[in-house]
DNA sequence: GCGCCCGTGATCGACTTTGATTGAATTGGC
DNA sequence: GCCAATTCAATCAAAGTCGATCACGGGCGC
């Protein structure tokens, strides 16, 4: 077996579970320990994947965390790790349901999120111009040929891997998109929701640059923590969320102006 | 058997399997070693497939090239992924070396390459604050707690994963560093040369916002291919290579008043 | 026929990759 | 906090791979 072989596997077990241990390429790939090892270093320094005690992960699922109170500021919230895997099933009806929002060839932005994310597997082929601050968002976004991906300047926060900007200029002053789909923290009579102060700024920024404001927010948002508020709900056209949501809740929404769908599950 | 009768066989192997070893294709073509060589280099020159140690690769230029007019412009010049493991003992070495004159705390930009790449695993705890159009450069600093990353505005292109600025304003006009570390396509007596044009507008606007420019190159990369100039020799302040560079070529650039570094492999 | 040339086959030295071994480092259980 | 098990990094010999070079042989025009 020789190393483009190898490469090609273990890229493939990487990419698609997320992580492969490292008895797991023993088993499944005929080489000696020493060779498999030497593959996963060179693929690190190439920057394929990341190399973990026992394995590796995809390049994408990082390990920052309340580590660094050097890097200056640090964004209050869940981190992304623990979020993605909070209501999968839900978020990814949600996406899928947003995804249906979006037509071929348009310009949108996408504001990063572990709901936001999920909706990008399901513009494949729309051919579609995306500005989004979520570096999770462009890796998937990259995979599809044909969908042209724009970044905002600023600092990139390690919890997230989003991109905000410190000045308010962010290099995409001329940027204008019929739509932006973007999540929130929480939900409440008072609006939009998010944890962090500076997050709330780029969204105010991007909420600016857009004719429609498409929200996804699963369910167990409603009524979540408060924070600071983004935008009132009368700002929102359309909110996307899942059965979950209760009757109440649906009401307060609609009564607002606000469009409502509800993605089955 | 003749060249094209092999050549046709060679052909369906790697393209139904995505690699053919070579000892395989010994085995199932009645022809030397040396012959399928050779056949193997012709084809490779001719496009058809892509040549790796023990066999050959189905050709993927990933999204690159013919499949997408779709995406606009098209980076021209090698893939990042082929580019990597070209002269890896030598670019971990000018990585290294490069990496001693960054000094802790300070502002550094860094252009996007597979050589300065290297450079970022040895700037940990350095608590830099650094200015990066790569992602995969991002990525690799996102894991270093301390590490401040920033990123221009513009569109990502997925053959390198670089950022780029169509217009002018990349929102970055107020950063200035000390020090910019790039690397280039080639380098000749006309100065440093990208192979594509919209590259060399990025990197001039990072080098008008530095102090000092260090470039980082290989040795393989003197008097390689010619293309569009970044700029010239005595624009250079520091040139970090490897043991490879010959005496000509090192008088070159001191002539033209470039500080030398060589750096050991 | 004669020499020429192109494709082929064979050999050799340099280099790279690989696998085994060792000891150090890290992890998890108690 | 300590110990056992696992994982890791470094080293070295062996095998494999590569490119260069030269010899062989048949087709071709002269």
């Amino acid at each position: 077996m020789h190393s483009a072989e190898r490469e090609k596997l273990i890229l493939e077990s990487v990419n698609q579970r997320g992580f492969i241990s490292f008895q797991d390429l023993e088993r499944h790939i005929e080489a000696s320990p020493a060779t498999i090892r030497r593959d996963l270093e060179r693929m690190m320094t190439a920057g394929l994947l990341t190399r973990v005690r026992g394995g590796a992960k995809r390049i994408e699922s990082k390990n920052a965390k309340r580590r660094s109170p050097d890097t200056g500021h640090h964004l209050t919230g869940v981190p992304f790790e623990e979020n993605v895997n909070l209501h999968p099933r839900e978020k990814q009806a949600i996406g899928r349901a947003a995804a249906k929002l979006v037509s071929a060839g348009e310009a949108v932005m996408i504001d990063g999120g572990s709901t936001t994310l999920q909706m990008c597997q399901h513009i494949r082929g729309l051919n579609l111009q995306a500005l989004t601050n979520s570096l999770r968002i462009v890796s998937a976004l990259l995979q599809q040929p044909g969908t042209r991906v724009l970044v905002p300047a600023g600092q990139v926060f390690p919890e997230q891997h989003i991109i905000l900007a410190a000045s308010s200029d962010d290099g995409m002053q001329r940027f204008h998109a019929p739509k932006l789909f973007m999540s929130a923290a929480a939900v409440g009579a008072a609006g939009l929701m998010q944890a962090d102060i500076i997050l709330v700024a780029a969204e105010r920024r991007l909420i600016d640059r857009a004719d429609k404001i498409i929200v996804l927010l699963d369910s167990s948002k409603f009524d979540g923590p408060s924070g600071h508020i983004v935008c009132g709900l009368d700002e929102i056209d359309i909110l996307v969320t899942d059965q979950g949501v209760s009757p109440r809740h649906a009401q307060m929404v609609q009564d607002a102006g606000v469009k409502l769908i509800v993605a089955p599950v």
